[in-house]
RNA sequence: GGAGAGGUGGCAGAGUGGCCGAAUGCGGCGGCUUGCUAAGCCGUUGACGGGGUUUUCUCCCUGUCCGGGGGUUCGAAUCCCCCCCUCUCCGCCA
């Protein structure tokens, strides 16, 4: 969310924000100005009113003389019908204005490249050499299932297309590899934290996915409760309403969660394998840190290396993109994805993703923190993911693939695989 | 799911219809005292919005907020209704 002042006083940058990021807002600004400058005034006179209404009181309970205490009385009752009048229209107004911030987005960075669409992302690094097979390079669901290990038909049986299951070694191996990057990332001292996935519409809509992304959300409409995408939610969301003392900052939390997505509007898109589904599992790195634009970039950095570490250490081959104002989403300053070798998709595929936001969620949140100047501020929020799977054991599979079927283990992976250097095929397919 | 108790400022805790944004204590901040520390003493100390003032720091006026929402009343932290949360007991249960 935006601070109202801020739009007040820049129209022009909000309204270039929104077109940088292609998200079209109409006349929201124009109209949220109207909506302001009418709430003020009268909010003044509703002021005035109000005081008045608490002298009188006063001057009621002091009267003795029962026909001026008549007069008073009378008095109170009609500046109390207007002033009931104006309240309700005020908090009409409040409604709408909440609203309309609720639905503005925040201006990207200046250096956020310009496009419309993951297309005209710009590639900033690459670490790696995609693999080069003398052989027929199978994908990751012939790979997967050669090992017994994963199973879509039986998946989509039990819960509709896009759900998996995942046996035996490649089951372990999902369990090795997010406890390689949980580990890893507790010892660089992130506060490991078990968390809620089923969360208030509080969360969903401090941390932005509200309003807006409720067609992506598994909503229990009797609880008011929702299925996260991602643990970002509740981690960001686990001091919302709090004032933090500056020396507690930056606070480094680290959450692994099921993630669900109902995927809406993407049907027909990437339906084969792991790569889409609608429930995976996602180790999360959030970071919560003073509201300086530099310290923030410097933690944006910070988590995207990360989580870049953990792919060398995993042997895949990857590429760092700038993601550019189309493909922002309607809170981030700025995006940084991680795009991971997929030979079978012959290309790179997204599997994290680095947000920073300066305060928009931490404003939606009510997230302050007191300065050591004794100020309260909003907190700078970021995020990125450290490691989600099944998409991980895409690459995991087909870059690590060998031509009898068997898959190679990475280094760090293999202690958790009961010291298993490679997967082997199941004898018999099938 | 049933019964009961409770939710007040950073924390503890008083306040049961009127000058209460809220006693008191702790904590925090500033100062005094002290060779240093501790202790002591004095003062100060909530958040958010609007208006005015100011070059910045600031200061002044005003409103809202005692879990959330609604109601009664001239006036609500205090009375009534609904909801949420916490605790205790019972039931159920991984």
């Amino acid at each position: 969310m935006l601070d109202l002042r801020f739009v007040r006083e820049n129209p022009e940058k909000v309204k270039e924000g929104a077109a940088r990021k292609r998200i079209e807002i109409g006349g929201l600004v124009d109209r949220l100005l109207a909506l302001d400058a009418e709430h003020r005034s009268l909010l003044q006179k509703t002021e005035e009113i109000r005081a008045g209404q608490k002298r009188a009181g006063r001057d009621i309970a002091a009267a003795r003389d029962t026909g001026l205490r008549e007069r008073l009385l009378a008095e109170q009752a009609a500046a109390k019908r207007e002033g009931k009048e104006l309240e309700g229209r005020l908090a009409l107004l409040e409604g709408e204005i909440r609203e309309a911030l609720l639905r503005l987005p925040q201006p990207p960075a200046p250096e956020v490249p310009d496009g419309a669409s993951d297309a005209e992302n710009v590639e900033v690094r690459r670490w790696g050499e995609p693999p080069r097979f003398p052989f027929p390079a199978r994908d990751h669901v012939a790979i997967g299932e050669g090992l017994g290990g994963v199973d879509l038909e039986r998946g989509a049986r039990l819960a509709g297309s896009r759900n998996y299951l995942l046996l035996g070694p490649v089951a372990l191996l999902e369990e090795a590899v997010m406890r390689f990057a949980y580990d890893r990332m507790v010892a660089k001292g992130f506060v490991p934290v078990a968390i809620p996935v089923l969360v208030n519409d509080a969360a969903m809509v401090g941390t932005g996915y509200y309003p807006g992304g409720e067609a992506q959300a598994y909503r229990v409409a009797e609880d008011g409760l929702s299925l996260v995408g991602t643990a970002e939610v509740p981690l960001t969301s686990i001091h919302a309403g709090e004032i933090l003392e500056e020396e507690e900052l930056p606070k480094r939390f680290l959450g692994q969660s099921c993630c669900f997505r109902r995927e809406a509007g993407a049907a027909g898109r990437e339906t084969r394998g792991l790569y889409r589904v609608h429930q995976f599992r996602k180790i999360e790195q959030v970071v919560l840190c003073a509201s300086d634009p530099a310290e923030s970039a410097r933690w944006h950095a910070a988590i995207l290396e990360n989580a870049e570490e953990i792919l060398r250490a995993l042997e895949l081959p990857y590429r760092v993109v700038a993601v550019c104002g189309g493909d922002l989403g309607a809170g981030q300053v700025s995006k940084f994805d991680v795009e991971t070798w997929m030979p079978s998709r012959g290309a790179y595929g997204e599997t994290h993703s680095a947000s920073r936001f300066h305060d928009f969620q931490a404003r939606r949140l009510n997230l302050r923190y007191r300065g050591r100047d004794g100020k309260v501020r909003f907190v700078h929020t970021l995020n990125n993911t450290v490691v989600a799977s099944p998409r991980i054991l895409i690459a995991l599979l087909e870059n690590h693939q060998r031509e009898d079927g068997s898959v190679g283990i990475p280094p760090p992976l293999r202690a958790a695989m009961g010291g298993r250097e490679v997967l082997q095929p199941r004898a018999r397919p099938g």
